[in-house]
RNA sequence: CGGGGCGUAGCGCAGCCUGGUAGCGCGUUUGCUUGGGGUGCAAAAGGUCAGGAGUUCAAAUCUCCUCGCCCCGACCA
């Protein structure tokens, strides 16, 4: 039995300053996790419980659709990283590290280049494939900026799954098993997900659906359609736009305005008293070191992902002040695509423009009735802005898209054939002719899963636990135990849920009934029986509901069948919502 | 990496501006009390005021540096 007084549960009645959103700050006053600095956390035995029946559901379900577990080190040589390229991606990300030999390591951010070298080495025949190996292991990674506890960590457990196919349809169906699989897993630990079509980012790769839990306190933006089932990460989002493109003195030709100081858009949608959408915005960027010139209208922003990838660059960073000086031959906020002799990339929103504003690429000046097509000199189109809220779906058409924000718990690549080129892995097919494998990749955030089961599911007094992965299926509570016949009575049903399989958490502490029921609701386990003089004297247990407060006296002969119900339910419903 | 905020008892905070005895609430310990939504009374423990340097007769308080934590940004030309 699990007495809560031989426990560390240490529960804090008011939030610590550092945390911000409410899954942080309750994960830090139920006592499950511990701060050691920043994105650093020690799990406590509680959160700790949680945590194991992520993992224990993440496995059965990678079990159930053919992965094979293995361990893979979290410390890599350097030189690994190298023969794919990636050092130079990552090395930002990855904490380095050197042996008393002054040997380089890192701390593994991701496991890629260490599975692929391990097939590369044990699976030589067709015979041996389709392979799919996944383990659960700690990450590492030096992020920019820790954030919202577990949400982003230096440090952080992550199942990663990876799948070795012969061909395209092979890939197919392992990205399918594996899309399933995360289907499962995410409604079994109480999840509502949104599945998004994703950028593959540092991976590579070509198709690529992230799942998202829609929450405020998301760090991506996801962009859906409010008619069909269209939804992506706002990184990729298209959208059409449905903003007009030929303004009011369409076809005069182009005069220079003095516009002193208005250099935003802002201040020059005002001086002109034009909507941002007839501005051209021009940003001048440093692609590969060199310096382009992008487009986009001016009311968005511009998408580096897309950008970057429009211009086949692998760094892509603003230009200082003193490039835009010099390449526009005027202070920053001013800059326009006439007269520039960089390449310009135009956002395809752009096409047609006319009647337009630009900067004049002189120091307090703007271009007004500006032709695109016939001012300047467009060398690429490409779709190289965000999408908005309100522009049209690219798939149904009909529809808008509408703006969310969303936690990314999940994320299934296919990958191709860059790790397994660079590494090897490949194997002799039937006629003896050797083939490189293609691959396939399939993440889940475990630690962040964990915290975004406890951001969707919470109240104002604590945390409403799924059934599935709450620490304690069950909580007695005894309401005085100094009164023998309570206790007697707590201990007995106790036993009996316990021999009936529950997993019970006996809170034995000699405190006040107020501080146990508050305490109670922050733990949030889903199952709560009160024992007391009270009902006692009636010849009734009560059991409580955590996630809609509802109370049912029964006599104590019945309390384990009433629970064995009530757990039933509980558990139908996690799979139903 | 840029900007902002904060660092005083386990947690939440006041004190700092205007230098002189380190405080409040919660929690903790002990005793009594109470016993169905954070009980009441009493006593007590607990602080290198983040660290360092400086100014001063005297620094939590003023100055400088360092470290840590949190927030925003790292695109809007």
């Amino acid at each position: 039995m699990v007495r809560w007084s031989q426990q560390l549960i240490p529960t804090l009645r008011e939030a610590p300053a550092e945390a911000e959103i409410p899954s942080h700050q309750l994960m830090l006053r139920a006592g499950l996790i511990r701060k050691l600095s920043g994105g650093l956390y020690t799990f406590l035995p509680l959160g700790l419980r949680a945590l194991h029946k992520v993992e224990r559901i993440v496995r059965e379900e990678m079990d159930r659709a053919g992965a094979l577990e293995v361990l893979m080190p979290a410390m890599h040589p350097q030189e690994i990283w190298e023969q794919t390229g990636r050092f130079d991606v990552l090395k930002d990300v990855m904490f380095k590290i050197k042996d008393r030999q002054e040997r380089n390591l890192v701390l593994g951010p991701t496991h890629e280049e260490i599975v692929t070298d391990l097939v590369a080495h044990e699976v030589q025949s067709y015979r041996q494939l389709p392979v799919n190996l996944y383990q659960i292991q700690t990450k590492f990674r030096d992020e920019i900026r820790p954030r919202f506890g577990l949400m982003r960590a230096k440090e952080f457990i992550m199942k990663d799954a990876y799948s070795f196919d012969m061909n395209l349809e092979g890939v197919e169906k392992s990205y399918q098993a594996m899309y399933r699989a995360y289907e499962r897993i995410f409604k079994r630990a109480g999840l509502r997900t949104k599945v998004v079509e994703a950028d593959t980012g540092a991976m590579g790769g070509s198709a690529s659906h992230e799942f998202m839990v829609l929450a405020d306190a998301g760090e991506d933006g996801i962009i859906e359609c409010e008619a069909c089932s269209y939804a992506a990460n706002l990184e990729r989002a298209e959208g059409v736009s449905r903003g007009e493109r030929v303004f009011a003195d369409a076809g005069q030709s182009t005069a220079v305005v003095a516009t002193p100081n208005q250099r935003t858009m802002e201040d020059v949608s005002r001086f002109f008293k034009s909507p941002a959408v007839r501005l051209i915005k021009t940003l001048i960027y440093l692609a590969d070191e060199k310096p382009v010139a992008a487009l986009v209208p001016g009311d968005r922003d511009v998408n580096e992902i897309k950008l970057k990838r429009a211009l086949k660059v692998v760094a892509l960073v603003l230009a200082d002040d003193a490039t835009i000086a010099k390449v526009t031959h005027a202070p920053v906020g001013f800059a326009g695509p006439v007269g520039l002799t960089i390449p310009i990339i135009a956002d395809e929103k752009l096409k047609g423009y006319r009647g337009a504003i630009t900067g004049a690429n002189q120091a307090d000046a703007h271009l007004v009735n500006v032709d695109l097509a016939r001012d300047a000199k467009i060398e690429t189109w490409a779709d190289i802005s965000n999408a908005n809220a309100g522009d049209g779906c690219p798939r149904c058409e009909k529809g808008n898209l509408v703006a969310k924000r969303g936690i990314e718990v999940g994320h299934v690549f296919k990958l191709g054939t860059k790790y397994s080129e660079a590494l090897g892995a490949g194997y002799l097919d039937p006629e003896g002719q050797r083939k490189t494998a293609i691959m396939g990749c399939y993440g889940i955030g475990v630690t962040r899963t964990l915290q975004s089961v406890i951001e969707q599911s919470h109240d104002a007094n604590g945390i409403v636990w799924p059934i599935s992965i709450a620490p304690y299926q069950v909580e007695v509570l005894p309401i005085n135990v100094a009164h023998a016949p309570t206790m007697e009575a707590a201990l007995k049903i106790v036993a009996e849920l316990e021999a009936a399989g529950f997993e019970v958490l006996f809170d034995d502490r000699d405190e006040r009934p107020g501080v146990k029921f508050k305490d109670a609701d922050l733990l949030g386990l889903p199952i709560r029986i009160n024992v007391g003089e009270k009902g006692l004297a009636k010849g009734v247990l009560e059991i409580k509901l955590r996630h809609n407060g509802e109370l049912r006296a029964v006599p104590p002969e019945q309390v384990l069948a009433t629970v064995q119900a009530c757990a039933e339910e509980l558990r139908t419903g996690v799979a139903v919502l």
